[in-house]
DNA sequence: GCCAACGTTGGC
DNA sequence: GCCAACGTTGGC
């Protein structure tokens, strides 16, 4: 399995604090991050997730079997904690392609699996793998994403922070996060303007 | 190659 | 617990 981004390239992972099996999710109320972790019943929330074509495209997770990848490599909390807590079966992410001219969306990804251990950190003979990950209470977390649908137009980074409308989206805000959530809105303007 | 925006580490 | 130093991502 490809490593699906670059920060797991990052060296030694830092100590976790470790949630007891069964625990339920931390509370995120107070959270900046809190809208993420809230969903109604039945609703379907929106994402995005970053790969470095030149280790795994959207291109690689098309011939992929069943078109489906563990979304392994992430080695960040934040990006963690969404996977882990707030992403559902069914829910669907934008596939970014980071550290490439230009960056650009080049299509649709849906949640095929919940949260469950990257085997990557638990693997000794991985280049990922996390000494300090406790295989009984596993730090890091992956979900399946399946390839639904390439742009025929890609969104560029450039034309995205020239909309007013996205101004406040996370991957505009905070350019280092590998794994943001999208609200309804964003993901309407940018499959807008991936149609137009 | 540079550097802003972080996240982590470790000295105190 | 504070915070300076350091490392990393990723856009430019």
């Amino acid at each position: 399995m490809a490593v699906k981004k670059a920060a797991a390239k990052s060296t030694k992972a830092p100590k976790a604090p470790k949630a007891p099996k069964g625990e339920s999710a931390p509370d995120y109320s107070k959270s900046p991050w809190a809208a993420a972790f809230r969903r109604k019943a039945g609703e379907r929330k929106y994402w995005l997730l970053k790969s470095e074509p030149e280790t795994f495209s959207f291109d690689d997770l098309m011939k992929a079997p069943a078109k489906t990848t563990g979304w392994d490599g992430v080695r960040n909390y934040a990006a963690r904690n969404f996977m882990r807590d707030a992403m559902k079966k069914g829910d669907l992410a934008f596939y970014y392609h980071s550290s490439i001219d230009p960056q650009v969306i080049v299509g649709i990804v849906e949640v095929m699996r919940e949260g469950y251990p990257d085997p990557t950190a638990l693997n000794k003979k991985h280049p990922h793998f996390d000494p300090d990950s406790d295989p009984a209470a596993p730090t890091w977390i992956q979900v399946d994403v399946k390839a639904v649908e390439r742009f025929g137009k890609p969104v560029t980074l450039s034309a995205m922070k020239a909309r007013k409308e996205l101004a406040t989206m996370a991957l505009i805000r905070i350019g280092r996060l590998s794994v943001t959530p999208v609200t309804k809105e964003e993901w309407g303007v940018i499959l807008a303007m991936a149609k137009d």
